[in-house]
DNA sequence: AAACATTGCGCAATTG
DNA sequence: ACAATTGCGCAATGTT
């Protein structure tokens, strides 16, 4: 099923009305730049950003209210139709399942991103760790190295000494 | 908690786009500023995005006790419309720029958070490697170590067929 | 082509 | 009051 209540956290989900951004929204999705900002110059079209649009999004928490949304007439009626038509997709059954299917998708996404983040994490801190060891590791057996390099000299002095002495 | 809650079939509201953010929009006239933001600033303008869409239109809730602005598209003159309005902070001129700030900040928080996650990962690949060069390094100085061991051997043993034979 | 996964974004609630 | 964070849903994209 889907989604229902949840324990605890949940919100609900289901139909609430959050949304903002709705219809038109082009809000991301085209090539950004790597500033992340603008380009929308594909198409032709512009946003309308600015459109500004204040609030009318709000979710009904509580509070809000919304506005009418309506009462203006302006364009209106240019814009997407829709009379309430749910066949195709936006405001009924089907929409709103995708919607929830998505939301749920994009929950397991995050949580996944997250839980990554996370090891990544961890593991740089191993392998922090791991790498002062070695460091260790290897001061020593470089003062091994090096007591052994003056045990050897040693030697080969005495050796030569014998060598004088025994000559 | 959060409740939520609207009679339940209500869905949506209000649809609009929101956008603004900046980013995108400037259609025309304002002059963004590089930060982003401007714009609803100098005008205080409000609503009427464009947008709604319709459908929906009905579920009007009762309560949607505000919406005033008024609608209005013009100029509004600047400024808010003072009607009812609760006082704090809702919808308009105000509430937009907060929005509009903390859009801003959200983004700047974000671009944050990506460059420290791929920090981290670069991080823990370059600690990878400086790992894999210690062993390496370990594995020389222990070969190292093996050899003058040997050798040492061989002088001891020499300086003792030295000692037998010199004696 | 339908389902799921990612990702940028704005909103709102929290936190400092 | 205000910036920084964080959880969340939306919608455009990407992947299967």
């Amino acid at each position: 099923m889907s989604i229902s209540d949840s324990p605890a956290s949940s919100i609900c989900i289901a139909q609430m009305p959050q949304m903002d951004t709705g219809l038109y929204s082009q809000p991301m999705a085209f090539p950004k730049t790597p500033d992340g900002r603008s380009m929308e110059q594909m198409m032709g079209f512009v946003p309308y950003s600015s459109c500004l649009t204040p609030s009318s999004t709000e979710r009904a928490q509580q509070n809000q209210q919304d506005f009418s949304q309506f009462l203006l007439p302006p364009p209106a009626s240019t814009l997407r139709p829709m009379g309430q038509k749910r066949g195709p997709s936006k405001d009924s059954v089907e929409y709103r399942l995708r919607r929830e299917r998505n939301n749920i998708a994009v929950r397991k996404s995050r949580d996944k991103a997250r839980r990554r983040i996370q090891l990544t994490q961890q593991r740089a801190l191993q392998l922090q760790d791991e790498n002062h060891s070695l460091q260790l590791h290897i001061q020593r057996l470089s003062h091994e190295v090096d007591a052994l390099r003056h045990y050897l000299s040693q030697c080969h002095l005495q050796a030569k000494e014998q060598d004088t002495t025994g000559d």
